[in-house]
DNA sequence: GATAGAATATAACGTAACGTGAGGATCAAG
DNA sequence: CTTGATCCTCACGTTACGTTATATTCTATC
């Protein structure tokens, strides 16, 4: 049986300019060249392009696909091993520049909303003043009691332990974007981790109870300086940290 | 402050030919040419060319980078989530590869040597007479009696079943192989789980006691033929299935 | 001011593995 | 004999530069 190139592409998935490729490079010549100078391959051909595609599949250049071919098991297993290797230290390599790109993606996020609207949570007296009035307006007495306790324990704070706050609840925000992109859930342990970091630290403001805690995820789907802080983070972060919290409240309150 | 190309080579560790290159096709143009032709840059150049270098690192094709600086953080951030995307398709392929390779290892030390030098552990009468009399001459009485035991039981068996102890002895050493490569420790639980599947099978021939288990290490570790047959998976194996025999050994016989 | 050495320039080829025509034979079928 | 399929040989385009080759120009030293 011989082949025509046209039967040879159609048999190996392969086009007929590699064909004149592997000819022109000397990695497989044809059978014979016909009268008037059109290529034939046999059976053999087939079987070794066959192994030349496989060498391939696994992303090595055809000069070493020649070599390959030319040796023993023993040399190609060594030189599989050698691969692997490689293989492996890109997969690292690629790896490495995911958490990068994590990185950057908070960077610009942070960067590009939070200073040029130099919005931060809590820490401006105005906009602190607000919050307190609508909440007060929507919640009434429950909610002052909650604004004066807050007060009682904060004025007492001085710039370290504001900062501190601020800085843990900026990591933990970030933290909590990168998960939103790596598609965990709401309710996955990872996020309930960070949550519980969250509750913390936000008891650090009032006695959070229960309902407390589930109201606070009200006020930020309500009030739209809280979505406006929260999407500096992550476009989806509002309705993530508010489902994550509720649930974290079920759980654990 | 304005430099020369040079001196931005020193800066940023990109080639003279690489600076060339960017001005050709409008990555990075000069500040200014001078009136010889020399190429001036500017701070920004250098700011810009550092951009242009981190998203590289990451991947991106120089016309990408191109567009990616004329965009917002916006877009920029679904660039970097796109690639993302990207990246994680690459490790999984990369990963499948690596899987392939284990397995063509497998298959190269299999048809390799198996096949050209036949030879197989316990099939073939007249090697298994060999055995035979260096157990009794090394071991005395003692292993006699498991021989004796050994081919009272196998007597019963037909093909089928000698059959099935020859493949699942011949997968069992071909995944331990991978596990070698894989740097696993003999102790490892994954290995050990493998080596209880390993004592169960040997367990059909004779009754494997502590002592006769941790002795069939030393025979095979003392007789050629022996290294001979497991060199087939693994030039480690011998070793390798040693160690974990007798750990395995300890731990719950 | 001559000269050497460093820095600069442009231009062009090489790289890997083909894709994509251009332009021209050859073959089988109607 | 014409059409359409298949075949051939150039030869350029692709990516991101490395690598000469050849020619200027700047800078320092004698």
């Amino acid at each position: 049986m011989r082949y025509s190139v046209k039967q040879l592409t159609k048999l190996s998935g392969v086009s007929v300019r590699t064909l004149h490729w592997y000819d022109q490079i000397g990695l497989l010549k044809p059978d014979f060249y016909a009268v008037n100078g059109y290529r034939y391959y046999a059976e053999k051909d087939l079987l070794l392009l066959q192994q030349i595609l496989f060498f391939k599949e696994l992303g090595f250049p055809l000069k070493e696909i020649q070599k390959l071919l030319s040796m023993d098991g023993f040399d190609q297993i060594k030189a599989l091993q050698a691969h692997k290797v490689f293989l492996g230290s890109e997969i690292e390599r690629k790896n490495k520049l995911l958490e990068t790109i994590d990185k950057t993606i908070l960077h610009l996020r942070g960067t590009e909303k939070m200073t040029d609207k130099e919005l931060y949570y809590g820490f401006d007296s105005d906009r602190q003043k607000e919050y307190e009035q609508y909440l007060v307006k929507s919640y009434g007495h429950e909610a002052e009691q909650l604004l004066v306790e807050s007060k009682k324990r904060t004025a007492k704070w001085d710039k370290d332990e504001w900062d501190d706050v601020k800085n843990k609840g900026d990591a933990l925000h970030k933290d909590l974007a990168v998960m939103i992109d790596q598609d965990l859930k709401p309710s996955s342990p990872e996020v309930q981790k960070l949550i519980h970091a969250h509750y913390e630290l936000q008891n650090r403001f009032y006695d959070l109870t229960k309902e407390v805690y589930i109201g606070l995820t009200k006020l930020y789907a309500e009030h739209p300086d809280f979505r406006k802080f929260f999407d500096v983070y992550h476009p989806d972060m509002i309705e993530f940290i508010g489902e994550a919290m509720r649930f974290y409240a079920e759980q654990n309150l």
